[in-house]
RNA sequence: GCCGGCAUAGCUCAGCGGUAGAGCUCUCGGCUGUUAACCGAGUGGCCACAGGUUCAAAUCCUGUUGCCGGCGCCA
């Protein structure tokens, strides 16, 4: 038997024919009369009406059941100006698969209750929608990357040192070491490149940041990117192709849940290169017009991030970031020694989404900033071995996939956009 | 780590010294094709925990725990 899904079925291909639907119950409605169920499945939403008159038996299944109970609907699909979605199922049976009990999600619902019962929201049509379009970004990373030329790699999750220094990390009994869960693949990126020239990989990142901010969660999912060969133009045409591709492929196959989420595919297709492009030090004047005071070498925070980001329509790329707050792997420009050829793209209300720069290929450079930041070079052995045995010009980025998600689904909170996001106080469901 | 806030029914909240409340969910009944319908009734509480003040504490005070928001840090 075939059972067609309910995106299918709005479409009105099979009106005036039997059909058969397979689905949960999100919704309820009874008179003496007639009874509606709204159904649901993966797709989307649909009315099912049932006659008492005609079939009391099942009038009185509709009638008694449960808020996401497994059902299966036997009836006629019809066009009905009164159903939303402007079709609806006369139903002549209804089977209850799986029955269910009170379930806890109802009308009254606050952001705490809901993390608290997430494996059931990830129901509501919001989060199917945002898992959905999240899996329209992967695809878009895995597509563009592969297109143009770069081998997907896994990098080990047990790390021995981080990348970003120490204070952010998890720490992990290892048989009878400590070690780190890994916050970055920078120092096995770095290394991969030497075999493959351009590497990818999407692997979850860790970070024992105790920030409780909008757009911080304590492991993510991270897509970075490293090539040898590439100056730093190349680093910032590749950060706009990638979010150019992302929004192209979301644009084209999730039309049905950017509505859902009251977006418009259209605004999406208009993320095109190239991107506004402004160094750290402009970015302080723009802030300074709007009366945000930011010493220079200080980074920029949350709040700035959103305030340049509201002057561009589209995702703005700020580059050459005071040295001091850069990590030891990032190259210090040539022309300017005191700022890095460095890049964060920032989006519109969420702020960074990418981070990227042009690596520094000079050993001796590397060894400064290591001392510089008080970072034991013994610990990055391998890592330099990258700088001693032919070492090359190459560049990078890493990319909060949440974060991107966050952006495209117009959500106020990294926490929705990650189907069970952990943070500092919560790390259950 | 710093600042601010919250904790009362399954959920969302009101009550702020004097008998524990409402709406929703759920159960039962009613009901013109309803749109998270509507009408009626019922079930449902160690008022986070521990001390203190008071004739009397959900309410005031102290501490503890849990959570939320903002900053910093970052993607």
């Amino acid at each position: 038997m075939k059972f067609p899904q309910i995106r299918e079925l709005l479409t009105g291909k099979q009106a005036g024919k039997k059909i058969v639907l397979r689905g949960w119950v999100a919704r309820k409605r009874s008179s003496k009369k007639i009874a509606f169920l709204t159904i649901r499945d993966s797709t989307g939403r649909i009315q099912v009406s049932i006659v008492r008159e005609n079939n009391e038996e099942n009038y009185n299944i509709a009638d008694k059941v449960g808020y996401e109970s497994a059902v299966i609907i036997e009836g006629l699909l019809s066009e009905d100006a009164r159903a939303p979605g402007g079709f609806e199922i006369k139903a002549s049976k209804i089977e209850i698969i799986g029955p269910s009990e009170n379930f806890p999600i109802s009308k009254d619902q606050s952001q705490e209750f809901l993390l608290d019962v997430r494996h059931l929201a990830l129901r509501s049509e919001r989060l199917t929608a945002m898992l959905k379009i999240n899996s329209s970004v992967f695809e878009a990373l895995h597509v563009y990357f592969r297109e143009e030329g770069y081998t997907e790699v896994q990098p080990p999750m047990f790390t021995t040192a981080g990348s970003e220094g120490g204070s952010t990390l998890f720490e992990l009994k290892y048989f009878d070491k400590l070690v780190y869960l890994s916050q970055s693949w920078q120092l096995y990126a770095e290394n991969f490149i030497y075999a493959l020239e351009k590497a990818y990989t999407i692997a979850p990142s860790f970070r024992a940041e105790k920030s409780k901010t909008a757009r911080h969660v304590t492991e993510y999912w991270h897509a970075e990117v490293e090539a040898t060969w590439m100056d730093f133009e190349g680093l910032l045409e590749l950060m706009e192709n990638v979010i150019s591709a992302i929004c192209k492929n979301v644009a084209k196959k999730n039309a049905h849940e950017l509505k859902v989420l009251n977006r418009d595919p259209k605004e999406l297709l208009k993320i095109k290169p190239p991107f506004p492009r402004i160094t750290y030090a402009e970015a302080l004047d723009l802030l300074k017009k709007q009366e945000i005071d930011i010493p220079y070498g200080a980074d920029l925070g949350g709040r700035e991030e959103r305030a340049i980001g509201k002057l561009f329509d589209k995702p703005v790329i700020v580059t050459r970031y005071p040295r001091e707050i850069m990590a030891f792997y990032k190259k210090v420009d040539p022309e300017n020694p005191k700022v890095c050829l460095n890049a964060n793209l920032l989006a519109p209300d969420v702020g960074e989404i990418i981070d990227g720069s042009e690596r520094e290929s000079d050993m001796q450079k590397i060894l400064e900033s290591l001392e510089h930041e008080g970072l034991d070079p013994k610990d990055y052995d391998f890592y330099l071995d990258t700088r001693r045995y032919g070492s090359v010009p190459h560049s990078g980025f890493g990319m909060g996939v949440a974060r991107v998600v966050m952006w495209l689904c117009g959500f106020d909170t990294i926490k929705d956009a990650i189907a069970f996001p952990r943070t500092m106080t919560r790390v259950k469901p």
